[in-house]
DNA sequence: TTGAAAGCGCTACCAA
DNA sequence: TTGGTAGCGCTTTCAA
């Protein structure tokens, strides 16, 4: 109170097409041309018209553009966590790839939740998107749903092999649990565990899960010693939780990490213990972070194509917005061998 | 080609609020009310509006609210980059805090290029957000320009000590390299460096830089050794950067790090040329990144309040909104002490 | 080559 | 408690 005007500031919004064509002395939509076609307008005139634009500093409205115009500027984009920064660079290399065409990212979070995931969905389709990115294949049937009422392209990501709504950028996560097992037998471990952050709803963790039983089945061994949680994956979960899976089962010697952050954990909880890396227990992480390189023993590790999926779902998007169908990729991923499982790469019976 | 109607799919947007009004046989913004001020209607009509949208999935169009509507539902947020998940937390919690009042948050990326943010502000200005807010308080004269008259509420974050176009909340970092080279001090390092990736827009680093030749200018010593470099910091960049240094200073012995990844390479490094840590030479991080205390040894790092700080903008930004002044906070932030500097805390002289 | 007019889907205000 | 009406700033026809 006082002589103030109070209130925060007034928006002022910039100036508007009609205010620069009044200056100019010409129609609203003469101005409106001389911005989205230009060569349809005199040299002479378009000279009078962008030295009044940038006079008045004019920003075009975009919301009043989409409201108007046939397609939205926008893609929505829902992921599960930032984070733990597991999407950002997806999030980073796609919005860089839609930038170069003028769209404009909106993000939401499910934080692995279902339920939250379906109003992130739900409330940037009220921004009427040309188009929605998401992360995972298997969704809530509200998702679905929505998705496929909005009638845009709708890109999958970082999943694939369960149903698509629309088309699908991913890795085959059961193929990736199964190298990470495959990797830890072919170095002579024979006693594999998995260790992580296990929440109900992400599905890809629980495909490498299964990848993991698979590839121990088929090398005639038993099911994986198991050691997850519903919390989120970060090193102190991966101590806590190998602490505890070593107590059920000391004979543990090869342990399949849901995350890297979580094979940080394992690793300083193995350390702590007296147990030597690689040479008593082999560890293998997911996501190739960036100080995996840097550890002692370094980490051994699944490196996903983050930048290559952002791109090729902007690809895509793009793509299907100009007419082009429906797709569903596959993308490549390879497994980095460091210390932390370098026992030796031939198979050795236990004595 | 084809049988095919071609093209991609067509956005069908969802029921328009005249549809389903036509449906319940009542006035367009009879439903308009029934969702924004529920209370003014008989309860009997309500029911049957509630039911008809939602067999209709009515998802409201935010585009023509906004447009029609006195204010916007957006706030647009510049950050230098979340490749490196420097701000991915930051951004989490200043999303969830403004989520929670419906707002939509807009990113915008700088990549540490004054005229790529000059972009952003200018591409998210277009969408007439109710409020910005953007990493870092030395700005573009253009960008100042910009936000000054676009009238909104703007929030500079990470960075004080600047002059503020309107509101910030953030560190003081030439407080923060001066911590950085005290501790080393304190732990009786006496040949301190600055390592670590220094782009010439980044104003923070430089801060940091400049704080940590204030503390050895203090105590008596000489101006310290510099190994930076303009590419983004990752443990690479720290490895060679360290080569580089010893080359030029073999008595360094104290090692300022402008990031966590890049102190990640400089410890790599030091052990790879025999010098441990931390009795040869003391290390410190900024950023305190999830794995640093997993090293081996676990690493010294400034921590920022990255949550508080994102908390913290979400409020003034709210607070404005409703009429509040605009307001600059500094915010805390600390040390953690780790081994990579735990030679002792006793200043010993050199021999 | 330019202008006029009709909306996009909604909110805000007024009248009933 | 409800309905009518005038825009918001632009794009998109169509006519001049």
């Amino acid at each position: 109170m006082g002589q103030g005007a109070g209130g925060g500031p007034q928006p002022r919004g910039g100036a508007t097409l009609a205010q620069v064509a009044a200056r100019v002395g010409v129609s609203l939509n003469t101005v409106s041309r001389a911005i989205r076609a230009p060569h349809t307008l005199r040299p002479e005139l378009l000279g009078r018209i962008a030295a009044a634009l940038d006079e008045l500093n004019y920003v075009p409205n975009r919301i009043a553009g989409s409201l108007a115009g046939t397609r939205s500027a926008l893609v929505g984009v829902v992921v599960s966590s930032l984070f733990h920064s597991e999407f950002a660079a997806v999030v980073e290399a796609l919005q860089t790839g839609l930038l170069a065409r003028d769209f404009q990212v909106m993000l939401g979070h499910s934080h692995y939740d279902p339920a939250r995931e379906a109003g992130a969905v739900r409330a940037l389709l009220g921004w009427r998107p040309a188009a929605m990115a998401l992360v995972g294949i298997d969704h809530h049937r509200d998702v679905s749903r929505m998705l496929g009422e909005a009638g845009i392209p709708v890109v999958q990501m970082w999943d694939v092999g369960g149903e698509a709504i629309d088309s699908a950028v991913g890795m085959d996560h059961v193929a990736i649990g199964r190298a990470q097992a495959e990797h830890l037998l072919a170095r002579g471990y024979r006693h594999v565990a998995v260790v992580g952050s296990l929440r109900p709803h992400d599905a890809r963790a629980h495909k490498r899960c299964r990848g993991v039983a698979q590839a121990l089945a088929a090398a005639g061994l038993g099911e994986p010693a198991l050691a997850t949680s519903a919390e989120p994956g970060d090193p102190d979960l991966g101590g806590r939780l190998v602490a505890e899976l070593l107590a059920r089962h000391p004979e543990v010697d090869g342990i399949a990490c849901n995350s890297d952050a979580v094979a940080y954990g394992v690793l300083r909880a193995l350390r702590a213990r007296g147990r030597r890396v690689p040479d008593d227990v082999g560890v293998v992480g997911f996501g190739d972070a960036e100080a995996s390189a840097c550890l002692v023993p370094a980490l051994t590790s699944v490196r996903p194509p983050r930048a290559a999926i952002g791109r090729l779902t902007a690809e895509i998007i793009l793509a299907r917005l100009e007419g082009a169908g429906p797709r569903q990729l596959e993308v490549a991923w390879d497994i980095l061998v460091r210390d932390s499982t370098a026992r030796g790469s031939t198979v050795s019976a236990p004595i």
